[in-house]
DNA sequence: GTGAAAGCGCTAACAA
DNA sequence: TTGTTAGCGCTTTCAC
């Protein structure tokens, strides 16, 4: 922190009390035009910067929010920091941002540092079932982005997940699949299983069983494992005629193996991703997915933080609509969508 | 800010002065063993968080920095800021977080609201060739990340654009294409003339006379551009064979051309991209591209801002070597590469 | 319309 | 080893 001037320099120059600076530069009431124009044209000419950290400490309120997201290079992730930034700016707040890496413990890490310094409110996509109950006991505002834990008692903006998996594996199976594979991340994400819930209960509703076979995990979801997990149970059963999965990459990684195993997609194999990120359009064929708006998400995330923030005191909660975006992947007869 | 446990809590709970409190939380060595204990353990019970404002304030020290980017939820700048993170959550940093979109103004903005809030110091992406005379006169440590302005003042991280271009085209021309056209961003963006220079240095090594008609610009770089320009180009002239694109997006635009046209890459069209994102890999086929390692170009420059931030004077500079990477789009006669 | 004084939570110099 | 005092930069009574 480099040494600025302050009101104290301003009143010095002009010869009069600190407090008449206070009061020019914000603008009171109670203060004569003429000090107010001298006022501001000397804090301009000493190039004045107020000092946030001195009025937060007599003000007590700090206008900057932190914000707790898994990994910021994740696309969807990104998007949402992207419209919790939106809001911010305009809200003429500042963000502070941490990775948790699906770590508890970085995250009530981070959690603290934000706490030290103040931050008026957290916006969070919890790491794992026990993320929320290292925040609520700080008794500060907060609202959840994205990874609900089941509860009634946090404000949250999410996803209709198990309606977003619903729809793909039902597509699947409308588009006449028969035997669909499910490759998820880890048991003990809460977003993977609400995916898992949802392809079952597709699954169900067609009076197909579900096959623990039919299902891998993987601990953090890339490329290459969705490459892994597909070869091997294309290898092994030789039956799966579909794929869903929980995320875009994990649908990548099914593209190569079916290249690698001379499979065509959508004819031999169909695919549907989750999350509609920006290589689900780059792939050939196009991969059918789930749209998540994670801009519009994080946008809605800010502005119920905010009510918080200034005192609304009720539980704010919003469910995306899930959505599916049919593409070519999954067109096991006829191509349906070229755009 | 809700209220919360201060000092003299503990003090009065413990009928002792707030110094000796302050000393034992900080652990200084005059301090009997005796009260130490009990003042840390009265912390903990009343749940005690160091109010880093006024700690700051005191001190005239706060240890948060401010990063400035265009747009985070382009891939390489999250995975510049994932970098910039790591290290600084090392270094018990917490980082504040605006984006620019370009746009020199709310570039300002964020830079002024940055400075009221007592950052450390700076890492910024500039949007514009004016952005740092916007930095430099506020007196703060900064670090420049990846879009160097041309000068010899400032501390800054970069990659070496120029010869990226040059590899990039370089390559394509031993591959046997003749007429290679170039897509590129904003006239303004330095990035993009400077690979614009790169492009045409590997045409006049090789004895080829740039055509300005080969050269394409759009404001902001997308997949859609990159369609529509390779599309006007490949079917006024009909004589362009290969596209240098300056960024990924633009390289799968050019398929969707291709594909639209019936040209097949890489033998009818050849290819390369820029940036190795994650959609390079999930073309078809896959991109051959330039890797920008913007985790570690992040990290490094958030440890040359600490050098500077504790007082060392002096200019940091460091050039990431360019790297290209072979894939199958720009194998003319064989593939090259399959991973 | 203006200024003096107190205090936000904390630390550092100086006393005791 | 502990306490007293002053002050970081600012705002807010309360006098004048």
């Amino acid at each position: 922190m480099i040494k600025r001037t302050k009101l104290k320099d301003i009143a010095e120059a002009l010869n009069i009390s600190v407090t008449t600076v206070s009061r020019a530069i914000n603008s009171k009431s109670d203060i004569s035009e003429e000090t107010r124009k001298a006022v501001l044209a000397m804090a301009d000419k000493l190039n004045y910067r107020p000092n946030a950290l001195a009025i937060s400490l007599r003000k007590s309120l700090f206008n900057v929010i932190g914000v707790i997201l898994p990994s910021v290079d994740h696309y969807f992730f990104s998007t949402v920091l992207k419209g919790i930034m939106n809001k911010a700016h305009q809200a003429n707040y500042l963000v502070m941002i941490g990775e948790s890496m699906n770590d508890l413990e970085k995250e009530n890490e981070i959690l603290n540092q934000f706490m030290s310094h103040c931050v008026t409110g957290i916006l969070i996509s919890p790491s794992g079932r026990d993320s929320l109950s290292q925040v609520r006991p700080k008794r500060i505002p907060f609202v959840v982005v994205d990874r609900p834990l089941e509860n009634e008692v946090d404000s949250v903006v999410k996803y209709d997940d198990l309606n977003g998996a619903f729809l793909a594996v039902d597509h699947l199976i409308n588009q006449g699949y028969k035997n669909i594979a499910c490759l998820k991340g880890n048991k003990d994400c809460i977003i993977s299983a609400t995916r898992l819930k949802g392809y079952k209960k597709a699954l169900k509703l067609h009076g197909i069983e579900s096959n623990a076979n039919m299902i891998k995990s993987c601990t953090y979801p890339s490329k290459k494992d969705g490459y892994l997990m597909s070869k091997e149970l294309l290898l092994a059963t030789n039956k799966v005629d579909a794929f869903f999965t929980i995320t875009d990459n994990l649908a990548a990684g099914v593209y190569e193996a079916a290249e690698e195993l001379k499979l065509k997609i959508p004819t031999d194999l169909g695919v549907v991703g989750y999350s509609n990120s920006q290589i689900s359009s780059s792939l050939t064929p196009k991969l059918t997915t789930i749209e998540q708006p994670g801009e519009r998400m994080g946008e809605q995330a800010f502005d119920y933080l905010q009510q918080i923030i200034i005192g609304n005191n009720r539980l704010f909660k919003k469910t995306f609509d899930a959505q599916l975006i049919i593409r070519n992947s999954s067109a096991k007869n006829l191509p349906v969508y070229s755009a």
